[in-house]
DNA sequence: ATCCCGAGGG
DNA sequence: CCCTCTGGAT
């Protein structure tokens, strides 16, 4: 039998419900330079951001710019990285990505997601992140938290993919409000309605 | 569908 | 011990 979903209605309700638990949410990747927002979302897949966060100064000091981390050797980026998730791949995928940016863009960061996606190791929820956080062009970055809300309250589909999870929300909200509920379903999500707790979605959101 | 992959929390 | 973390490439 079919999943009942909530309606646009019901699911703008609970969406505006979470983003008035978070008045005030933002991004914890705090980098105001680009190269370097970049690399902290390349790092953050599957890693707590509070980890990304300790380790982001030394590599920001010893790679402020991508010819420095272009040039810099794979084993000197997995030794920066090391602590964090996925260091292998994320330290060759740095490496590349920063040798693009010197060679085809000149050292800038592409603000249109057609050619972030293009980067190695930046996909579809990366690109979002950089867009909204480094650019203010409205998206929402699909990660496992955004996920897990949208499917445990029905707004979604359970077995809906990202890229659909995204346009449905985006159906479902106006473009001024994407970048602030973006963050608001990360923080929900990240203390609030976690994944390992599997009470009543709805429960979580009468604790204030 | 599978692999990558250390740190931290429960 | 087991699960999870703002995923992406193959």
């Amino acid at each position: 039998m079919p999943e009942k979903l909530l309606s646009t209605a019901e699911a703008r309700k609970v969406l505006r419900a979470i983003n008035e638990m978070y008045p005030d949410a933002k991004s914890e990747l705090i980098w105001d330079n680009k190269f370097h927002l970049l690399c902290a979302v390349l790092m953050s897949a599957q890693t707590t951001d509070k980890m990304v966060n300790r380790i982001m100064p030394k590599f920001i000091a010893d790679y402020p710019d991508p010819s420095s981390l272009a040039q810099a050797s794979i084993t000197d980026i997995e030794h920066h990285i090391s602590k964090i998730g996925l260091y292998h791949s994320k330290a060759k995928h740095l490496k590349e990505t920063a040798q693009i940016l010197v060679d085809k863009f000149a050292g800038q960061i592409p603000e249109d997601k057609k050619t972030l996606v293009t980067l190695p190791g930046v996909g579809e929820k990366t690109a979002n992140v950089v867009l909204a956080d480094g650019f203010g062009v409205p998206a929402i970055a699909v990660d496992t938290h955004v996920s897990r809300i949208s499917k445990r309250f029905h707004i979604v589909p359970q077995n809906a993919k990202p890229l659909e999870i995204e346009k449905r929300l985006e159906e479902i909200l106006p473009k001024s409000e994407w970048i602030h509920t973006h963050h608001a379903m990360i923080l929900f999500g990240r203390y609030s309605m976690t994944a390992r707790d599997k009470e009543d979605p709805y429960s979580y959101l009468k604790k204030q």
